[in-house]
DNA sequence: ATTGTTAATCGTAAATATACGATTAACGGA
DNA sequence: TCCGTTAATCGTATATTTACGATTAACAAT
């Protein structure tokens, strides 16, 4: 170690978690950390239940595409999707946000 | 669209951000969304100042695995490091950490 | 000058992510 | 029942990421 002195500084945050709340935190980190995936968060935030179509019409790539991301982001826990017939609404999941947003206030 | 209301509920965040900022803020999502890397900052926290062999020897990777990490996360604005003579000691990046935790708060 | 130490970079292999068109399944309406 | 619509999934190509050993460069000590 090249640590001199004894007295360790205060940092500026204390990143203070572990195990599966920490995977769970990264893995969120890592779904948002996409330009594409980022952009269908923040159409959401403006159109809060719209269908997939919606997205895949604001979107510069393929539908299929969009799918995957939306996997992605569903799986990571930043949205939910509900079937609607034949098509299928999301929105933002405001609970795990709500989580997102407290633990990254308490750990930053 | 599929949106009947023409009422907008408020949305659990703004994410009220574009351009540059959103691309510098994605891709510090980006490099903290890894698991070694998020390790690398944790350990960053309790062990500032440290060089790289240091954290070489707390992670199970090998040492050009763990510089190019340390790359990312240098390019991205987390950490930075200064070449002490043969050794390169790194530190968190005080003031981007602070632009993140702030950005952050605003915006979610 | 030679030697040892440290960490970045190079070259490359393997794994993962991202993208697409095609297909499928599920539903609603004619 | 037969179409049309919608979105998920499949199969696959390409790009990127992650990993490693080897090499290099920069410095310190002898």
């Amino acid at each position: 170690m090249s640590q001199i002195k004894t007295e360790i500084p205060p940092a500026c945050c204390t990143l203070d978690i572990k195990g599966v709340q920490q995977q769970r935190l990264v893995n969120m980190f890592k779904a948002i950390g996409n330009p594409i995936r980022f952009e269908i968060i923040k159409f959401l935030v403006t159109h809060p239940g719209c269908i997939t179509g919606d997205i895949v019409a604001h979107l510069p790539i393929a539908q299929a595409t969009v799918s995957q991301h939306l996997k992605v982001l569903k799986d990571a826990g930043w949205i939910s999707g509900i079937i609607e017939g034949t098509a299928t609404c999301y929105e933002l999941d405001a609970k795990n946000i709500a989580w997102f947003r407290s633990l990254v206030g308490e750990i930053f």
